[in-house]
DNA sequence: TAAGGTAACCTTACGCTGTAAGAAAGTCAA
DNA sequence: TTGACTTTCTTACAGCGTAAGGTTACCTTA
């Protein structure tokens, strides 16, 4: 277990923009993109927060970097498969994608400069609508509400972190300790008879959402041919 | 013009917590929630950094406070309107208010503890479907499928800042310059022939997708009764 | 073998950030 | 006048991104 040796020089380097990229992407799931510092990428890397700028411009670089990988791990539409179930399936791979890094939304949310994983992925999602009866303009209108839908979704999903039930009911007591709960009750109610009963599921919260969307989508692909 | 009387001492004071709330909602707007920090803040209010920890524990309340303050900008469902036309209403004046204060979805998406606008709001949502038929179950689907469209949306509606067909084509054209546009032909067809044309309008696909949703809550309210 | 060039990494430093600790200034009651 | 109390300010610290320039190790050429 020798330490890390401190190597320069040309041809035995340990470092390259996609390793830095690599590490960015481990330690944004290990610690949240709030804590992914330079200072702390470079520790995992055995460097020093200086050297990772011979390899990227700056840190923006990074974070557009790691929010482009985050798209090539969701499924892409199969070319045989229907629109429809194409979607659902690629919907349905998003939100796991977006799940396991859970950074990965508060990004798209503020950087604007998409790489090419983000745009194959938007043109596959495109092409799979087009070649199968969508206008332009009915493409257009389903990507928009398909993709609003499943990042929305996510993000309340994540904005009301708990996955046990006892994690939920600390949450709901903590907010209904604040608040007289007499004053909000259909909010109560929602609480307490839906959303903390057992099996409760964002899942299926999901995709009663999402095919409701997508049924929607059918019958004004109807409408239009 | 008298310079700004450093009074302290109770009676004259200056300085409450409405009044950093109110400055840091302000300031938000004029800067950026990214660029909104406390000494900037305090120099808005004529006072020093630290003098605005008497009134708040720390900045995350004022991110809270502010991002509950904008919920209150929300028009509430009228009580003797039917709920499609409710839900209708209060989605497009959310999308306003989200749009009116562009920080205000990436805080959304960091902040998990709600305030009393905040829960008088989603009370009074949920109220105007419970008293027009819908089930719990149904409550909470329509409400999570609504919410979830109107924060997706917006926030790719912000993701891609253009107002103008000039931006718009300037954005396009660079995102183009980087990647041989040849190789996302649907993409491509979709900003050159749908997105750049005259007359693309934000608004109008909000409302495809609302209304697109709507009417399917719609079909599902009736297969319930 | 020696010299020079270049790639890769490091040191130092600067101006930011949020905020902990405690001093100071003003007003009020006794 | 004294002392308590409220409100604001001063100082300081650790951590942030990164600009500027220094150092090291290798390769190429003579």
């Amino acid at each position: 277990m020798a330490p890390r040796r401190k190597s320069t020089g040309r041809g035995t380097s340990p470092l390259s923009k996609e390793k830095v990229i690599t590490a960015a992407l481990e330690l944004a799931d290990e610690v949240g993109v709030g804590s992914l510092t330079m200072r702390k990428l470079a520790e995992k890397l055995g460097v020093e927060a200086m050297s990772l700028y011979y390899h990227v411009a700056n840190k923006n670089e990074i974070l557009d970097a790691i929010l482009d990988a985050i798209f090539s791990e969701i499924e892409l539409p199969n070319p045989e498969d229907a629109w429809k179930p194409a979607m659902r399936k690629r919907a349905v791979s998003t939100r796991d994608v977006l799940l396991r890094h859970k950074w990965a939304v508060s990004l798209m949310d503020s950087r604007p400069n998409p790489g090419i994983a983000t745009m194959t992925h938007h043109n596959a999602v495109l092409g799979a609508l087009r070649t199968n009866g969508f206008s332009l303009k009915l493409a257009a209108h389903a990507f928009s509400v398909i993709d609003a839908y499943i990042y929305g979704f996510v993000m309340q999903e994540e904005a009301l972190p708990f996955e046990t039930e006892e994690e939920a009911k600390a949450i709901a007591e903590g907010m209904m300790a604040e608040f007289p709960i007499n004053d909000f009750p259909y909010l109560g109610e929602m609480i307490r008879d839906y959303a903390l009963k057992a099996g409760y599921s964002y899942k299926e919260e999901f995709e009663f959402g999402l095919d409701l969307i997508l049924e929607g989508l059918e019958r004004e692909l109807n409408l239009d041919s």
